[in-house]
DNA sequence: CGTTATATTCATATCAATCGAATAAAATTG
DNA sequence: CAATTTTATTCGATTGATATGAATATAACG
């Protein structure tokens, strides 16, 4: 038996719907749909009353799915003892780009309490700039920044990640195409100012040419993505972000040059106290 | 994750030796150890030293093994909670054929305990027709036997598994061919009364055509196999039985009539007082 | 009762697993 | 310590499983 069936079948009796969990989970219902049928038949057993729409746990169901939980966390404590950092130990300040923090710290708050357990962390968010001034300085010992080609040598710079930057405009926009767009709709800008801001203004100029409408700068990922559904203007985001808070109100649409990425990486002191402890640090911003 | 990697992996920790897992688990070696291959790299963990041959657990592998353990179980009770006969309760009392009890018994009784903790059994082992006769009788509530095409009407049968039947000769004889060894060596014959003992007889009439060596007659499948270790001559037997009890010194035949069966089927009464529990029964005779 | 939201089915493409044969490496033997 | 045996790994080919997207079916809702 798959694992992944089972952790398939504990979302869907999270948020009872197929279509939610099928979201949740990154694949299509009709994926979710199959594996609870191949769930279904490999037990024997009907999980599912079809009857209601979205399908309902039957009480057996609701049994399996208990005992699911606890498969899935006997495979957890498996695989801890395979990433388990126990070494890491004292207390760590660790700064997040305000941008990331949303998507990165929650998994590493998890994975810290149980791969590290002896540790301890203090954490900060703010921009890409500061963020890397504090760790040259010793007031933080790693940070979470957004790549800006610009970064200090001395710094230890671990990519991470690679998020691609995609427009997201009103769907009531959508039909008129990114040029026509920017003529008649506001631009949301995200600070010009932050290593994230640079490389977005760096892709309007390219695309833009200056023939904008308007420019409304904002500070804050979220409060874009509510005046796009709002209908008042499209905005340039990285794409893990625009899809966490789009709806249905948002159409999606991909910069020509489609390479166009925003980079995070650990910054690190090469040769600082806690020099050693960076593999370790990374390993908990995964899985 | 998929749970037939733990289990291999259990497997391998308790046999000591991919190999003899594979043969456990009815693989090549081959998978196995791309299974061992596939896991280590899913933990991203080094399990075998192999350095050794065998390879030797680690004790991280050691480690994840004993969790894999708990995985599995938890697994297992996931899987009986939908295959559970609660309602089987009381006592039964159920036959086994001689020839089936040491394949068939102790999954029925590992499977009865857990899955019908309630219900309480008295077994006997016979021959087919003896067993036929009590539950016909009411002696017992059900029967695990031979089928030999000559059963009562009344009782219901249901065929649990086919077995083929296969020669077993020492290694020594083995390049004779099978007519041959007729000729130089004793046939070692299971109860000809009994009813895999007729299909046996039945067979050797066809094939045997009369010009036997000589036969000996023995009641005991065990007893049949050491005879045949020790090169005092051939038999024709239930492959599983066969495979079970072989050595490095038997070689195994198969007859002409590749399609030659031995059929074990649950005989039970279907107006009887236990009719309504026959499909639980049958059900504990599996997985 | 028609429309919308939701799940299922189907055909297709992609990926993973197994097998058998060839190769490699450790253990055993003379 | 070389030769041989046992045991495991690697490789190419085949088979089977799983995800996807489009088309269809079914329940829910106004």
């Amino acid at each position: 038996m798959q694992t992944h069936l089972l952790k398939t079948l504990l979302k869907i009796s999270q948020v009872q719907s197929f279509a939610l969990a099928a979201e949740h989970l990154n694949m299509t219902l009709s994926a979710v749909s199959m594996q609870m049928k191949n769930l279904e038949e490999q037990l024997d057993a009907s999980l599912f009353d079809r009857k209601f729409r979205p399908p309902k746990l039957t009480p057996l169901g609701l049994a399996v799915a208990e005992k699911a939980q606890a498969v899935v966390d006997a495979e957890q404590k498996l695989m801890d003892l395979c990433h388990r950092t126990d070494h890491l130990t004292g207390r760590y300040r660790v700064g997040f780009v305000s941008t990331a923090s949303a998507r990165l710290l929650p998994s590493f708050l998890t994975n810290a309490l149980r791969r590290a357990p002896d540790a301890k962390f203090d954490f900060e968010t703010g921009l890409s700039e500061q963020l890397e001034e504090k760790v040259f300085n010793g007031q933080l010992d790693a940070a979470v920044i957004t790549v800006s080609g610009q970064t200090d040598d001395r710094l230890k710079v671990d990519v991470l990640l690679e998020e691609r930057l995609v427009f997201a405009a009103p769907k009531s926009l959508g039909p008129l195409g990114l040029k026509a767009m920017m003529l008649v709709a506001p631009f949301l800008h995200f600070m010009p100012s932050t290593g994230i801001g640079k490389l977005i203004a760096q892709e309007m100029a390219r695309s833009g040419d200056g023939m904008m409408h308007s420019k409304l700068v904002l500070d804050n990922v979220e409060a874009i993505m509510e005046c796009v559904k709002e209908g008042v203007g499209f905005t340039l985001l990285p794409e893990p972000d625009v899809m966490r808070l789009a709806d249905n109100k948002v159409a999606i649409m991909y910069p020509e040059d489609s390479g166009l990425m925003r980079q995070l990486a650990l910054v690190t002191l090469p040769d600082g106290p806690t020099a050693s402890s960076t593999e370790a640090l990374k390993s908990l911003l995964f899985d």
